[in-house]
DNA sequence: GTGGTCTAGACCACC
DNA sequence: GTGGTCTAGACCACG
């Protein structure tokens, strides 16, 4: 489904978060769908159940996904301002490197050029 | 000079770095500038002098400042040789922003007009 | 497992990361094993926890270990890919250091000799 | 005559030490040969004195030069065995890093091309 | 004065 | 248990 880097400086818990926080947002996992159960996962994953339970319950807190006892946990309708925040983060985070960029020299034509660069081929590979 | 936040996840010299960072990729901090002494830093800001070596460390090693024992640290000038390693790792980061970015709904025109803002605020010069 | 010597001019921690980057190049400890924890050790050695810190982020920063937080640091296998960078560099150094000792007279078939004796070493394993 | 790196991690009266010493023991400075005064040299490398100063004792204390008063400090007679030092350092050097390329992969074939080809390059042109 | 190293001891998040 | 961060305070070498 996914790859955990166990290595990262970010917790996994984390990271779990946020692949399945992407997978929401773009729609792989669709609304009211089940996720895979905890032990499932953890096995999946090898990684421990209580880490997964501690994604979920944050999504939960979040509202990405809701939890019925003794069924599973599911997908929550999306909500628009997801998006928001999320491309909000992009940006400062795009904000700063741009800057380094510029700083060491690159100028704004080829910035632009990588841009088209990259634009055209996701647009011709839609699937990720 | 600036503002940490203590009670922030982010480590206090991490926060350091960025500040430092975003102060000489503007140019407030001009090339060869001498930065405020570890001790002098510290008493300012009311942290460890441990805890802005750290950061100063890390700058220097990542090519921002150069340190003269017995002197100082100083603002590093940019040469272009040396940094071309470096941009070809920015390049990389940023490939992998965009591609996110793009994928999540941001489209070209938007990317570019950011670029454009950030150009102008750098390479304007003091508008910050 | 080692010994330091701490009135050296060298200090503590570059010590540290010599004895061990031996010990990881002679395979006296294995890839994906796991290193003394930074406690251990300390007490082991009998010197501050911090100072094996400090050594052991070197050695993650070079590529010779990797940290998972939590569990503790292991070695790093090795990656071809990534390490064709770092080879270059050790190329580069290696050739600054032969001029000099062939300029100050050492000949071919000394070195050629010295690099046998090394490569016997590492190759063939235990023996150090 | 020769630079310094004001940025190195090596005192500059270390750096002092080590490049005198390679003129005297390449010959380039030749024995019984005056070598600059201290202020002149001072001057020129825009240092304090007293760092040359330090240099030139220990110079004298390690046997490479010698003082007379109120004319100045020469190239003391050579001896053998400093050759011999310098060369075992260097080899130390080689060891540690011929290890470390040999550990990420580089083979004996390589290894020797290299020194053909930095000894034929140095071979053609002598003068360093 | 400057940075570099080190200790002792603390608190945190993660697993 | 693990590593990561931080403080307070010390000593050193260097210029």
């Amino acid at each position: 489904m996914f790859e955990l880097d166990l290595r990262s400086r970010l917790p996994i818990y984390e990271q779990l978060i946020e692949k399945l926080k992407e997978l929401i947002i773009t729609e792989v996992l669709k609304p009211d769908e089940q996720l895979p159960s905890v032990r499932v996962l953890a096995q999946q994953l090898t990684i421990n159940p209580n880490t997964i339970q501690k994604a979920y319950r944050e999504l939960e807190r979040q509202g990405f996904i809701y939890t019925v006892k003794g069924k599973g946990n599911f997908v929550a309708p999306i909500i628009g301002s997801i998006h928001q925040e999320k491309l909000k983060k992009l940006k400062d985070e795009l904000i700063k490197i741009l800057s380094e960029a510029i700083y060491l020299g690159m100028n704004k034509e080829e910035l632009v050029e990588l841009i088209t660069h990259v634009d055209h081929n996701i647009g011709g590979g839609k699937e990720k």
